[in-house]
DNA sequence: TTAATTTATGCAATCGTTTTCAGGTTAGGG
DNA sequence: CCCTAACCTGAAAACGATTGCATAAATTAA
C-alpha cells in the first residue's frame, strides 16, 4: 500500500498531472471522459492527496493547537473530546499541550505550536497566568486564538466560557434553600477570570437572601494539595462553616479531601458543593454535589469558532463572547 | 512575527540559499565567517525551518499517531501525558484518535491517521476488535506500528503491557488474606489480551490458597452500565459474595457503582476492589483499593520503542514486549 | 608561468500539488 | 480555404528546504 501521487496517475493514463489535478477537482476545462478516466483510475489505486503538499503550497497546516492545563482532568478531556470532533469532522489535526498550571510551559506550548505552523490554537490559561503578552506576540501573525474556560479580561478576543456567575449563585442558593447559613468559599486565585466570575455569584446569592458576606469564610488557594488542606482546616476550626462550596476541579477535589477526613469532627450538619465535571462525583460520600460546566459544548463551540474564522477569507473584527449554560449535579 | 525563510535571509545577506541552508546546517565546505553571518543573521530573525517543508522532502510527518478507546479515563490520559512528553522531547507532533470501543470508529481513526501520512502509530485497542486485520494492512508499508496496554495476541509487534496476571494476582490475594473466601471477579469480555491475563491472575490466586474456582463467580461483560450493574445484581442475588474483584477502568466503575448501591442489603461484611487508574478512589465509600497500573511510563516506553524504530535505519526484526509492574492501592 | 588542487559558492533538481499561461485541435462561419 | 472561437491539454512556476554537481577564485606545486 504505497502512496500514490498526482504523477503515478498521470504516467499511467498518459495524461499530464496537470490534467489529472484538474480532472479530479472537477474542473470545467476538462473533458467529460476523461474526468470520468480519471476518477475511475483515482478510486481504483485509492489515490489520497498529499497533505503534507497541499500545506506547503497553501502554508496552512491544517493543524490547530489546543492549550490546556491539564488533560487528565475530567473538564478538559471532555472539552478535547468536542474539539477534536468538530475539528476531525472539518479535515484538520488537533495537537494538544499541557501547561501543568505553568507559565514557562504555556510560553513553551506556544512556541512549539507556532513553529510547527500550526493555524490557530484553543487556549484556556494556566493558573499562573497574569497577562496575555505571550499570546498576543504571536497573534499578530494572522495566527487565530480563541480562549476558552479560562479566558483573559482584555477586550478583542473570541471567548467560550461558562455561566460561572450563575453557576455559582444556583449552587450557594442550593444550599441557603438547604438552611445554610455560613458558607465557606474556597477558590482559586483571583487571576483567573473565572475565579472572580463565580466569587461575584455566591457574593449575590448571600445578598439576595439577607446574608452577610463574612471574608473569613472565602479563601483563595492555588492547586497544591497542602494549600487546600490548609485553608479547609483554617475554616473548620475557626469560622464554623455549615457548608462548603469550592471551586476548580483538581482544587475543589483537594478541599474535599480534606472536608472528608475531618467532616465527623464537626457537630452540626455540613454540606458539600463543588464546580467541577467528575464523573464519579455520585460516588463520593459524604455527599459531593457539583456545579457541571458543558465541556464537551464548550469544546465543539470553540473549535467552532476558531475554524470558521480560519477558513472565512475577511478578517474578523467582531469578537464574540459565547456563554454557556451550567447545571446542578444535586447528589 | 512573519515566518522567515532560507531565502530570505540569503536575499538579506546576498547568498544563495544552498549557501544560507549549507551554513546553518554547519557544512564544512562554507567559510567560517559566512557560518558566522548566516548564523547571526538567523538568530536575529528568528528563523525556524519550516516543518512542513522538511517533511514534503523527506516524505516523513515527524507526526505519530494515537488511538485510544477513550481520552477521559485516567488511564488513558496518563499514558498519553507520557508519549507526549516522549514525542515533543524527541521533536514530533501526537494526533490522539478515540475508537470510543467501536471497531468502526478505530478503522477510521487508522484511515485518518494514515492520510495524514503520520510516521508510525501508538494504539491499545477497542473493546470490540477481534482481530487486527485493518491494522495489518496498513503495516505493510513501512507504517510503524506499537501496541500498549490492550494488545492482540499475534507474535510479531512491538508491545507494552502492565503485568496483568501478578496485579490480578495480588489483589486476589489480598482478598483471601483479609478472609475473603467467595471473591467475585466481573472483568471484560475474553476478546481482549488484558481480560485474560487478569482472569489468569485470579484463578491462581484462589488455586494457591485452596480456593476451588466457582465460574458462577465470574462475570464478563461489556462497557454498558446496565450491563455491570446486571452481572452485579445477579452475582449478590445468588452466588453471596464475600468480595468483588472487577476489571477495566470504566467497567469497574459501573460495578462500583451498583455494589455500593447494594452493599447495605448484603448481610456480611464485603470488600470492593478495582483494576483502575482513577485518581480518586480513596475518596469513595465503602472502600475502593484499586490494581494501578504505571500508565505514565507505559506511555512513555511505547513511544519510545516506536520514535526508536523510526529513527533506526535497518528494518526491526526482533520485537520486544515490554511488561511493566503495577501496584495496590489499598484504600 | 602553468597546471593542479583546494576552497567557497551557486545552480538546479527534488518532494506533491495547484494554477497561470500558452499552445494545439476542432468545428463553424465567412 | 482561412479565420476565429471553443475546447482541451501540457509546460512550468510556486511553496521551503536539502543536496549533487558545476564552477569560480585562490592557493600551492612543479
Amino acid at each position: 500500500m504505497e502512496a500514490v501521487t498526482l504523477k503515478d496517475i498521470a504516467k499511467a493514463l498518459n495524461l499530464s498531472t496537470s490534467t489529472v489535478s484538474r480532472a479530479l477537482r472537477d474542473s470545467y476545462e476538462i473533458n467529460e471522459n476523461t474526468k470520468k478516466l480519471v476518477a475511475e483510475y483515482a478510486k481504483k489505486v485509492n489515490y489520497r492527496p498529499n497533505p503534507i503538499a497541499l500545506s506547503l503550497k497553501e502554508n496552512k497546516s491544517r493543524a490547530i493547537g489546543v492549550i490546556v492545563p491539564e488533560i487528565a482532568n475530567n473538564f478538559f478531556s471532555q472539552a478535547i473530546n468536542g474539539i477534536e470532533d468538530e475539528a476531525y469532522s472539518r479535515g484538520y489535526h488537533v495537537v494538544i499541550c499541557q501547561s501543568h498550571e505553568s507559565l514557562e510551559r504555556e510560553k513553551e506550548n506556544l512556541r512549539h505550536l507556532f513553529e510547527r505552523r500550526v493555524d490557530g490554537i484553543l487556549i484556556s490559561l494556566s493558573g499562573k497566568t497574569m497577562d496575555i503578552e505571550h499570546i498576543l506576540e504571536y497573534s499578530e501573525s494572522n495566527f487565530a486564538v480563541v480562549f476558552f474556560d479560562r479566558v483573559p479580561d482584555s477586550e478583542g478576543f473570541h471567548k467560550v466560557v461558562a455561566d460561572n456567575f450563575l453557576g455559582a449563585f444556583a449552587a450557594t442558593e442550593y444550599l441557603i434553600k438547604q438552611g445554610k447559613k455560613r458558607i465557606a468559599h474556597i477558590t482559586s486565585p483571583l487571576t483567573l477570570s473565572i475565579t472572580k466570575e463565580r466569587l461575584e455569584g455566591y457574593k449575590k446569592a448571600l445578598e439576595k437572601h439577607g446574608i452577610e458576606v463574612d471574608n473569613q469564610l472565602i479563601k483563595h488557594c492555588g492547586f497544591d494539595p497542602e494549600e487546600a488542606r490548609a485553608a479547609v482546616n483554617e475554616i473548620m476550626n475557626y469560622q464554623n462553616p455549615d457548608a462548603f462550596f469550592t471551586c476548580s476541579d483538581r482544587l475543589a477535589l483537594h478541599c474535599y479531601e480534606a472536608y472528608q477526613n475531618r467532616k465527623n469532627e464537626l457537630s452540626i450538619e455540613t454540606e458539600f458543593f463543588g464546580f467541577t465535571n467528575l464523573n464519579v462525583s455520585h460516588l463520593f460520600s459524604p455527599k459531593l454535589s457539583t456545579v457541571v460546566q458543558p465541556a464537551y459544548e464548550m469544546g465543539t463551540r470553540a473549535a467552532k469558532i476558531l475554524l470558521d474564522q480560519l477558513e472565512s477569507k475577511r478578517k474578523v473584527k467582531d469578537f464574540e463572547k459565547i456563554v454557556l449554560e451550567t447545571y446542578l449535579k444535586i447528589s
